[in-house]
This record gives C-alpha cells, structure tokens and sequence, in this order.
DNA sequence: TCTGGGGTCCTAGGACCC
DNA sequence: TCTGGGGTCCTAGGACCC
C-alpha cells in the first residue's frame, strides 16, 4: 500500500454547472463574468479556442463572443455553491480524508497499492459525472504539488484522458518536462518572469534549480518547499478541518459611480452585515474593523482612496454595533465631491468567542441580549431565506444603484422553488 | 458605457527594549 | 576613519491561490 494525493478538480466549473442545466450552453463558446459583470472569470473550451482570456473585461470581446454564437452568463453562486456541496459529498464517500480546497477543488488522500490507483480514479469521475453531470479531471501523486502538476497532466496532455497517476521513479521527469514553469502551483506571474529571465522554463528545470538561488528570489521558505515537493518530498500536509479565518472583507464595486454618503452607507451596512454573519458562523468576534472607499481608478476624474481602521474596546459580532462604527469611520474617509466605486470593511484580529477578555465597561446582561438577538436574526434568514429581516441602515427599497450589476442570469435550479426547472412531458 | 472578490503566507524594515 | 548587539513585535507590501 502506497500513500498518495489526489486532486480533484471540476473541468470549466461554473460553465458546466450552467450546462447541466441549460443544454443550449453546450458546444458553444461560454463566458461567465465577474460581479458586477465585469471581466470573465470562467470560460468554455469552445472559448478559449477563439482567444478568450481569463480577466479579460467583457466588452473587450463581447462582439466576438456574438459572432461566434456564444452565450455571456452572469455569475450565479448560489447555483454553482449548491453543486460544489453535492460533489464534496460524493467524494467523502470515496476517501475518509477530504481537503476541500476551493469551491471546484478538493485533495484527497488515498491508500492503494500503486497499480490499483488508476482504476479508482476513474471510478470517481464516472460517478461524479453520472450523479451531478459536472466532468471532472484527477490528478494523483506523492504530493499535493505533484498531485496537481499530475492533473495538468489529466486535462492538457497525455491524451486527456482526464486522469493522471504520477509515479515518483516512473513518470516523474517526464510529467514536469511537459509543465510549463508558469503553470506550477505557487508560481505566479512574476515569479514566472524571473525565472524565464533565467532560462528557466519547465517545472523539470525548476526542480533542478540551485538551493540558494530559490530562496533569495522565490519567497524563501516557499520556494525551497515548493522545489523539495517536485522533487517528490512532501512539505504540504492535508488539511481537512476549515481553520476559522483569520481576516474577514466583505466589498462590492457598484453598479453606478456614487456620490451620496447616504448610499454610501446603505451599501457599507450591506457589507458589514455579511461580515459579521461569516463571525458568526466561526463562533468569532472582530477586535479591529477598517473601513475603505475607493475612487474609479481606471477613470481620469480626481482620485480619493483611504483606509481607516478602529480598534474595539469590546470585541463582537454584534451587527447593528458593527454597522454603526462603520458609519462613524465612513464619515470620517468620505469627502464631497468624488465619484466612489466601491467601499467595504475588513475583520481582522479576529478572536476565538470562548476566549474574549472581559474588560470594566463590559455589560453581562446586555451582552447576552445581543447574542439573543442575533440567534434569532440568522435563525429567520436560515429558515425563510436570506434577507427575510434585515436591518433599516442597508435601504429596504428594492433595487439600488449601487447594487452589482447582473444582466445576463440563469436561473436558481437548485435553491429556489419558484426557479426549478420545468419540464414538459 | 464597460476592468471581481475573498483569502493566505512570507519577508523586510522600523521601532523599541535591555 | 571609527558609532553595540541581539531580540521581539508590528506593519506594509509583495507574492500567491481560486
């Protein structure tokens, strides 16, 4: 029995969620866009082949996806949140030790003897494919590095054939060789550019670099471990249980350019709103909360950005405390007269609830009411849908102009009654 | 017209202390 | 000419990830 990582990841994974539902998506070029319906975050095969990038803002390319027949989606979360859950399911069926990584990436660990590794692999993706209809790729090696490089292998070559198997003293060389060093984990654009400037240019030759040279010009640390897992050495380990986050952010860019502090602060309340429900959730409170405000900055009218942080006597996670030292800070950074893109609030210095300090100006009873109060807030918004009660500060009117932009949505397949699908018979 | 949002980790350098 | 040395803590900034 040999100890191995596999990583799992969703081909495309928001445009195949899309697709699961809306088979007209399929065989076509497939954009979808960023909040606010900026730039492209996710792309279909078929869009890639005719040069769309990730990041590109849409209306770069916009008349090339029409000419082309392609469909441009707005990004719909909720949809592609409740398709993750269903697949990491799946997978906790296959291995007792499951990293959910990102919304479409999860590492595994697995014991097999080597030769049986393939087999299961393929297993996996036929499953998850005939129970969700997302296609997936596996890539399985000594290490997480590795298990990715191998996945690369599984979706860009070897015939993709969407599985990979890296053996350490069979098919290690040959796997890095067909890497291109920009495309290794941990290795990102500037990273890139140094090391291309040194001839370096597959992950074969990265892992072949001198000691020294990695750790002054790769992060240090980092890079050395980064170097020692392609050599096959594993320096990652599973993570399986969610650490609580450490800092918390919650922003938007708005649909229109803003110059009203009082939408300002609607949109603020919005934010810190969904901050401290993320508190919440972790069992956390905020000791420090900043408090930002943009200007457009690709726009040539006069900028303004400022940052401004408070430091909570008592640390909580109390919304409607939150939201109101949000407003004190705002009207502290607003000025008149500019036209504001986007605010938002940091939590950092987030501590665990079981190990806050008490302090003289700290009310038992009054704390415990608070508690109460925002029990009851997230038990309303669980059962009976997000935003059933809100607080006053974020604006009940119904829509705003400070709202993201979504022109382009699909519907809620999967978590709402009202948008199920309909099928006729 | 139009350019995302939410995270983590590491290092360097300054402030401060003895 | 020459200006201690070592430790800790904090912050800003840079790099990366999806």
């Amino acid at each position: 029995m040999i100890k191995k990582f596999g990583l799992i990841d969703c081909n495309n994974f928001y445009v195949s969620c899309e697709r699961v539902f809306n088979p007209s998506l399929r065989n076509v070029p497939v954009v979808i866009l960023s909040n606010n319906d900026g730039c492209v975050v996710a792309l279909s095969e078929e869009a890639k082949n005719i040069g769309i990038k990730r990041g590109t803002p849409i209306f770069k390319v916009k008349d090339r996806i029409k000419n082309n027949n392609g469909k441009i989606l707005s990004s719909n979360y909720a949809l592609y949140g409740e398709m993750s859950e269903r697949i990491m399911n799946i997978l906790c069926k296959f291995s007792p030790e499951v990293e959910v990584y990102s919304i479409d990436e999860a590492f595994l660990v697995f014991k097999k003897s080597e030769k049986d590794y393939y087999e299961y692999m393929k297993k996996i993706k036929d499953y998850i494919k005939k129970a969700t209809g997302i296609p997936v790729s596996i890539g399985v090696g000594p290490n997480k590095t590795l298990a990715k490089v191998a996945n690369h292998m599984a979706k860009n070559h070897f015939s993709k054939k969407g599985v990979f198997v890296i053996t350490k003293n069979r098919n290690l060389d040959y796997s890095l060789r067909q890497i291109k060093v920009d495309e290794v984990w941990g290795i990102g654009e500037s990273y890139s550019k140094k090391l291309e400037k040194k001839g370096v240019f597959t992950a074969y030759e990265l892992k072949n670099l001198n000691k020294k040279w990695v750790e002054k010009n790769l992060g240090g640390i980092v890079g050395l471990r980064l170097v020692s897992e392609l050599k096959g050495i594993s320096c990652l380990p599973l993570e399986e249980i969610d650490p609580p986050k450490k800092q918390i952010v919650s922003s938007r860019s708005f649909g229109e350019d803003i110059t009203d502090i009082n939408k300002l602060q609607e949109a603020l309340g919005k934010y810190i709103t969904n901050a401290s429900k993320k508190l919440r959730k972790q069992n956390s409170l905020v000791s420090v909360m900043h408090v930002f405000l943009y200007t457009n900055r690709y726009k040539d009218y006069p900028q303004h950005n400022e940052m401004i942080s408070y430091n909570l006597l008592n640390p909580t996670d109390y919304t409607p405390d939150l939201i109101c030292y949000g407003k004190k800070l705002l009207n502290k950074i607003y000025k008149e007269g500019y036209y504001y893109k986007k605010t938002g609030v940091i939590f950092s210095e987030i501590i665990d609830k079981k190990n806050r300090q008490f302090n003289l100006f700290f009310s038992k009873s009054k704390n415990e009411e608070k508690t109460k109060i925002m029990e009851a807030f997230d038990k309303i918004n669980q059962k009976w849908g997000k935003d059933t009660i809100q607080t006053a500060s974020s604006g009940l009117g119904k829509k705003k102009d400070w709202q993201m932009k979504r022109n382009y949505l699909s519907q809620k397949y999967t978590t709402s009654w009202n948008e199920l699908l309909k099928v006729k018979i």
